[in-house]
Formats: C-alpha cells, sequence, structure tokens
RNA sequence: GGAGAGGUGGCAGAGUGGCUGAAUGCACCGGUUUGCUAAACCGGCAUACGCUUUCAUAGGCGUAUCGAGGGUUCGAAUCCCUCCCUCUCCGCCA
C-alpha cells in the first residue's frame, strides 16, 4: 500500500507506474474520494467536538458527584430544576446527532471505496527494473555454470525418475487430479535432502528456522499483498475466512505485523520450510508435463524484515540473491540471474530478480527463484513498524527469496546429473544429507 | 464438541454509567543529588487520522481507539447482543 499523502503529492507517478506494470488503476477517482473524504472527516470531527462539549455539559447539571451540581444544590437549586435545565441541552444533542448521522453514512461510504481502490495502487519500480510487456523482455544479468554436455541421449526427468522408481505421476492424478504426483523412495530422500541442505547453509547465515501456519486469516493475504488480486491463485476456504498460502513468505513476513518492532532487533532473517498450495489457475494447458507446475510443493523461504532505508534493502535483496546462488552452486547446477521487466513485476514488488536454472529437457533456464523487494509496501499493509533512533514509528522494509522449491529443482537435478549408464550423480555437497551415495539408481 | 473463566497502555493491574485516554506499580527516557554504580527525588512516557504553526526538527487543536462489530443512553472501558481470541476442566484425536 502506498501513503496516500505521497500519491496526492505526485499523481502523475503513479499513473505511470501502475502503466509500466501493466495494471490499471484510476488514481483521480482516489484522489478526489480522498479529498471527499477529508471533507467528511473535518466536519464530523467538529460535530462530534460539540456532542463532546454538550454531553460535558450535562453530566454537570445530572451528574450528583460533580461540584457544580453540589454547588447548585447549596444555592438552593432542586434536582428537578437542574434537570429541566439540562433538558435543553439534550434536546441540543438530538439535533446535532441528526446532523452527524447523514454525514456519516456518506464518510463511511467513501471511505470504503477509498480504501479499497487504495490497495489496488502499484509501487513504482526501480529505475533500475528494464521497461517490458512481459516475461519475454525480462532482462538476463549473468550467466553462470556450464552447460551439461553429454554423448549420450538425455532422458528427461518424469522418465529419469519413474524409471528409478521416484516418482509416479498416474497415481498422483488418479488421487488428485491433474498437476499432482507422488514421490516415492529415493525421490523422498532427495526431495528432503535437497530442502534440508538449503535450511542448514541459510541457519549457517544467521537466519532464523521458523515453523509457521500455512493456512492464514485472510488479512495475511490482503497484507502480503496477494489479495486482493490473487484470490483465484490460491485454495481459500470460505468457511473459515483462511487461505492455504502458496508461499512461507507470507506467514513470515506477516508474523509481525500489528508490531512495533525496536530497531535494534531488525533486521530480522527468517527461513522456514513449508508446504505451498498453488491452484495455478488461468495456467491450463501450461506446463502440463512433469514437475514443473504443480499445485503442491515444498518450498524453503528467505524472508528479510529490515529498517526503512532503500540503500539497506537494496543491499539485502543482494544478499538473498545469492544466498539462492549459493545453494545451486552447491548443486552444481548451471543457471542465470534476470532482471524482471516492468510489465512482469507484482503490484507492490519495487524490483525482482528471478534464477532460473538449466533444465535441459526444456532446452532452457526454467524459473526456479524469485526474489522480491516491497520497500514498505507489504509493512504499510501489515502495520508491521519499529522505533528508530529518534523514536519515531516508520514502516519496515521486506523482502523475500527462494532458498530452494521442491520437487521443481529436482527437475534440473536428475536431469543436468544423469549420466551415460542412467544413474544420477549426487553434487558432493548433497551426499551427506543421502548416506554418503555418490549415485541414485543402478546397482 | 460440552462446561466454566477471562480479554484494559511495553508489562503487571485498578476501574461497574459522566470529573477516565484511563489510578497504581514495574520497565523505559530526561533531569537533580552522588567518588563510580546503585538508591532517592522531580518530570516525561499509547496509537491512528484530520486540521494547524514552522524552512525543518518539534509543537498546538480536534476526533477515534480499553479484543472486533452492533445496540441501549443526553453520555459506555463500565449495561445488552453477536463474533473473534486466550485459559481451565471433560470428551475426541495425529
Amino acid at each position: 500500500m502506498i501513503d496516500i499523502k505521497i500519491i496526492r503529492q505526485d499523481p502523475q507517478r503513479f499513473k505511470q507506474a501502475a502503466e509500466h506494470k501493466r495494471m490499471s488503476c484510476d488514481i483521480d477517482t482516489l484522489c478526489s474520494l480522498d479529498d471527499r473524504r477529508r471533507t467528511l472527516q473535518q466536519e464530523l470531527d467538529q460535530l462530534k467536538h460539540e456532542q463532546n462539549e454538550t454531553g460535558g455539559q450535562i453530566a454537570l447539571y445530572r451528574n450528583p458527584k460533580s461540584k457544580f451540581y453540589q454547588q447548585a444544590l447549596d444555592q438552593g437549586q432542586t434536582a428537578e430544576t437542574l434537570t429541566a435545565q439540562s433538558q435543553i441541552l439534550v434536546d441540543q444533542m438530538a439535533d446535532l446527532k441528526e446532523k452527524a448521522k447523514g454525514l456519516e453514512d456518506e464518510f463511511r461510504e467513501v471511505n470504503e471505496q477509498f480504501e479499497a481502490l487504495l490497495l489496488t495502487v502499484a509501487q513504482p519500480a526501480d529505475p533500475e527494473v528494464p521497461l517490458g510487456k512481459d516475461d519475454t523482455e525480462n532482462v538476463e544479468v549473468r550467466r553462470v555454470g556450464d552447460l551439461p554436455k553429454s554423448d549420450f541421449e538425455m532422458v528427461d526427468h518424469v522418465a529419469l525418475m519413474t524409471r528409478l522408481g521416484m516418482l509416479d505421476v498416474e497415481r498422483g492424478v488418479k488421487l488428485a487430479g491433474t498437476r499432482n504426483y507422488v514421490l516415492r523412495g529415493d525421490g523422498v530422500l532427495l526431495h528432503q535432502a535437497v530442502l534440508r541442505l538449503a535450511l542448514d547453509l541459510m541457519v549457517q547465515r544467521g537466519f532464523v528456522p521458523m515453523g509457521v501456519p500455512v493456512l492464514v486469516r485472510d488479512e495475511m493475504m490482503v497484507g502480503t499483498g496477494y489479495y486482493p488480486g490473487g484470490e483465484e491463485q490460491a485454495y481459500r476456504c470460505e468457511r473459515d475466512q483462511m487461505s492455504l498460502v502458496g508461499t512461507a513468505e507470507v506467514p513470515l513476513t506477516a508474523m509481525h505485523g500489528e508490531e512495533i518492532l525496536s530497531e535494534e532487533e531488525l533486521p530480522k532473517k527468517y527461513v522456514a520450510c513449508s508446504t505451498c498450495f498453488r491452484r495455478e489457475a488461468g495456467a491450463a494447458g501450461k506446463d502440463t508435463y512433469g514437475l514443473y507446475r504443480i499445485h503442491l510443493f515444498d518450498k524453503v523461504e528467505q524472508v528479510i524484515v529490515c529498517r526503512n532505508d532503500e540503500e539497506l534493502s537494496k543491499h539485502h535483496h543482494a544478499e538473498i540473491v545469492q544466498n539462492a546462488e549459493d545453494v545451486l552452486a552447491r548443486l552444481e547446477l548451471p543457471y542465470r540471474v534476470v532482471n524482471v521487466c516492468t510489465g512482469d513485476l507484482g503490484q507492490g514488488q519495487v524490483q525482482k530478480f528471478d534464477i532460473e536454472t538449466w533444465m535441459p529437457s526444456r532446452n532452457g533456464y526454467g524459473e526456479t527463484h524469485s526474489a522480491s523487494r516491497f520497500y514498505e509496501y507489504q509493512a504499510r499493509r501489515l502495520k508491521l513498524r519499529y522505533r528508530d533512533g529518534q523514536k519515531k514509528i516508520r514502516f519496515c522494509h521486506t523482502l523475500n527469496n527462494t532458498v530452494i522449491a521442491s520437487p521443481r529443482i529436482l527437475i534440473a537435478l536428475m536431469e543436468n546429473h544423469q549420466t551415460a549408464d542412467g544413474r544420477i550423480r549426487v553434487p558432493e555437497a548433497l551426499r551427506a544429507y543421502l548416506g554418503g551415495r555418490e549415485y541414485l539408481g543402478g546397482q
């Protein structure tokens, strides 16, 4: 969410931001609603003030405990005469209330519209973000690692894993429909090994490991920017007004919502491994094969909550990208980092770097990581604040990135590390998590 | 799921209709005193929004907020209703 005061100062900037992100937002209507809202509030405050004053005076005449009341009695007034005098004020009060009623209704309505619209204002992208309409215009930042070269016919992950008894797509679909799967045997062990490797690395780097709810109140979805707008992508439990999260970013970021942290405890660095649920609505027919686009997966996610300082945010952004790259290095996988263009940015994101890992079966790089920084966009929605050195209350900045998401990463892992004899070479760093095995399959 | 208890400021804890944005204590910040530390004493100390003074820091005024929403009343932390949450006991259960 953007501060309305900043929008008011430079509406043009936000119109353009929405345009670049290919989103629609009626800034003009928002501003006129804001004007109306403020006028109404002033009038209402004034009326309320008069009511409070009048109420206070009535209290003098009607409250036997007040000094005024006692003095009046001493001066020969009776309870009856005092009550009679107060009646004039009570009548005045009725007038005031009558006037306020209409204003209140209008205020409520205007304010509701205003708040709903404010939630849809896009955060302007960083100047470093390339202009572009969609993911085809993302800009490659760097490529790391050599692509595998083989003198044999490479097989895709589904064939490999099925043959090795690691994956059963058919039964996954029988159980839960398309985009579902059953992992088995080494598939499960490898999946867990990769997650654990990622988690351990993050803990080593000072991130606090967390176990968080994956079914959360809708306000957390709103607070992190997924709602309104993303309802179709989430499994929502209407009965309970709760949603299954598509990423642990949601609970990790929202965890300190409504709080005022102290500056010394920042930055908060969290890592959580959680199950992620995605409906993939609107993706029908896209990436239907294999483990690429599935409804349920596990992901180790990193979240940083830091001071309200753009340079600092950028610094942490680089840090969380590096963390992910280091995981891929340990898995000995070739990847590239892309600077995501404006048209492919989310509403609240200032900048996003995707990491795409080489997937031989796609003959290309496939997105495996996504690192975003939000500045105070999420924090403002979540009321996630801290007290700075001057004791001023400020909104935090938030950032997040994937550390590893599996089974998607298994596509790259299986395919890149397959051998001529149909086995899978286990990268050095992963062996400790697989009982020291150097290969999966064979024997 | 059944029965009961309860939700007040950073924390503890008063407050059952007006003088209560809220006693008191602790914590915290500033000051005085003091070889140092501690103690003692004095002062300050919620959040949000709007208006306003100012170059700005920082003020001033107003409104709202005692879990949330609605109601009764001239007036609600206080009375009534609904919901949410926490705790205790019982039942069930990974």
